[in-house]
DNA sequence: TTGTAGGCGTTATCAA
DNA sequence: TTGATAACGCCTACAA
């Protein structure tokens, strides 16, 4: 015991196999097994011999022939479909930690829901036949995929959903309260003083768009606002924030807060009230959503809402990997509000 | 023949393995293995048998069983650390294409090079052993991390880099022709008719940066300038970039075109003019590096020079994946000017 | 609590 | 050009 070492394992310079551990351990493959899947059934001491043995060969279990042998792949698949970069790299790397912190690895698969029909079923086929996976996390628009979900579902694979729209309670998944999030924005605009609002919306098919507009509107009536609020249609993207922001500005009166439903028309709004000679905040206060890295890629920055994106992803993988079958709750995480420098006191 | 289907595979539901597919088509494992591995030796009837059988039963071969028996995994790593997020995901995409169209995985793998050498050697060793892989796309800056470099070799793993600064032979590599991406932008100010410029520089450690602005200023000297080039330090971030515009501004006489080594600084560079009280373009043309997300998200939108930075994910993947050993070549990509709004002839 | 036998679906070796 | 048979490294029964 304690002599043989890293070279002497059963197949030269290869790294060790469970064989090599429960040779030097002087017990069965099975118990090795054991130990590493911390099954129940094993001695105190056992579990020491083993894993001193584990530690002072190296060893690590292989991927491929566990999940070939066993039930399990230790892959968490994450799928996204026409991605915005800053939140999609933020999912997956709150993603990434927790397959990380629990020795999954992670796989990417990009779909393409732009197909026809009957190619996207087809494509949807091919990944998961081919993709041993414990499961996906899916990514907005993918998580309101009524194809996808119940193509996932009868092919009997677990998934968790980020920010899910519509059938909340079909399965797991992690979100955040729109409509709080964005009521908390609008108490924000209300203390400044501000008592004429506007308000750029995200695009139709949003769910969580609506939601940030219906709660800021619902706050607002709350608060006793008497002004009626100007709306505008927006979808997400910076140059329909320049045309909505555009928009708004020409209402008469002219409105004093302007609240984006995400960070992108937020900047996109800000030019449009560079462009009526306006400046943010001393004439005009803009607020976002998001938080994203735009929002400090305008000037001034952006008061904006964050919402824990990286922290969804950690939750929703946590969510996918938990041994006791979760049930189909929706988890709520905490937003807040980030106050920068494009929100003021209105003027006088 | 021809009469089995799906549902007489041996277990039942369970998919197709190369078994039913052999027996479907009266021929032996092995064979099918040829077929599927485009070996050579195969007679033209016997792949069509096999071919025949394969598409009738919907065959698809099993990943975790063919990387277990043999020596490929089907899996490529896309390496990254601190991410930005637009020259990330793009990278990631083009990746991932590649993979999908040689029916590979993309597997993610985070490494955190801030940690201290010895941890960091670890975690390479924990990703690497436990990562059946046939081999990683690097990102910068690992991609110039010789402590990486030097753990791959040592472990006879195979690697391409995107844009690499250093030791440009020493494995297979994509990249752009910096300097000449440059050159072009400098080319397209001078013929506005510019003949004041300031250059915005990127962080000293990266090797492409020195290199654009290298570029950049011999190509200005080849043209004849001969007012001297008012420089930055700049390290790509949006705020370094209003810190650098306000100084090069100060400068007398007042440059009329500032290049800056990103589109992000280029962006802070607008702002800066803004709060200068300068028109883009009419008081100073403005021009950026990366045509990232940002050059899309300021106003007026960035004239830039375009990086084909999915194109290079795809040609690094490629460049993993071909069987034949490929040789320490850098392959260079094709760049282009894109101008957009924010360069124009210099006030009179 | 521990160990034994068999199989997961493929590739590799060698013989035919 | 084809085919039997043995790995590959682990897990799931089941037995002790």
């Amino acid at each position: 015991m304690g002599e043989m070492n890293i070279a002497s394992t059963s197949r030269g310079n290869a790294h060790a196999t469970m064989e090599d551990v429960a040779k030097l351990a002087g017990v069965s493959l099975k118990s090795v097994s054991r130990v590493i899947n911390a099954e129940p059934h094993v001695s105190a001491k056992l579990r020491a011999k083993v894993e001193a043995a584990i530690a002072e060969l190296n060893y690590v279990p292989d991927t491929a022939a566990r999940s070939l042998a066993g039930s399990r792949a230790f892959i968490v698949g994450l799928l996204f479909d026409n991605p915005s970069p800053n939140y999609t790299m933020n999912i997956q790397k709150g993603v990434y930690e927790t397959c990380r912190d629990q020795q999954h690895h992670l796989r990417i698969d990009n779909i393409d829901s732009t197909v026809p029909a009957e190619k996207f079923e087809a494509q949807l086929a091919a990944m998961v036949r081919n993709s041993r996976c414990d499961g996906f996390v899916l990514t907005p628009p993918l998580t309101d995929n009524v194809v996808l979900l119940d193509f996932l579902d009868r092919s009997g694979i677990r998934y968790v959903r980020i920010a899910p729209d519509i059938q909340p309670d079909r399965s797991p998944g992690v979100c955040i309260d729109d409509a709080a999030a964005a009521a908390a924005a609008a108490r924000h605009l209300w203390e400044l003083g501000h008592r004429r609002f506007a308000v750029v919306r995200g695009p139709a098919s949003h769910g969580a768009a609506g939601r940030r507009r219906q709660g800021f509107i619902d706050e607002l009536h709350r608060l006793g606002a008497e002004n009626p609020i100007i709306e505008a249609e927006g979808n997400f993207s910076f140059e329909s924030g320049i045309a909505a922001g555009a928009k708004v500005l020409a209402a008469t009166p002219r409105p004093t807060a302007i609240f984006a439903a995400n960070d992108d028309s937020a900047a996109g709004v800000m030019v449009a009230c560079s462009q009526a000679g306006l400046k943010v905040p001393n004439d005009v206060s803009v607020c976002g959503f998001d938080d994203s890295w735009v929002a400090k890629s305008v000037w001034p920055y952006l008061t904006t809402v964050y919402q824990p994106i990286e922290e969804m992803g950690r939750a929703a993988a946590a969510l996918l990997l938990r041994r006791d079958e979760p049930d189909n709750v929706l988890h709520e995480l905490d937003f807040s509000l980030v106050v920068r420098a494009s929100t003021a006191p209105p003027p006088q």
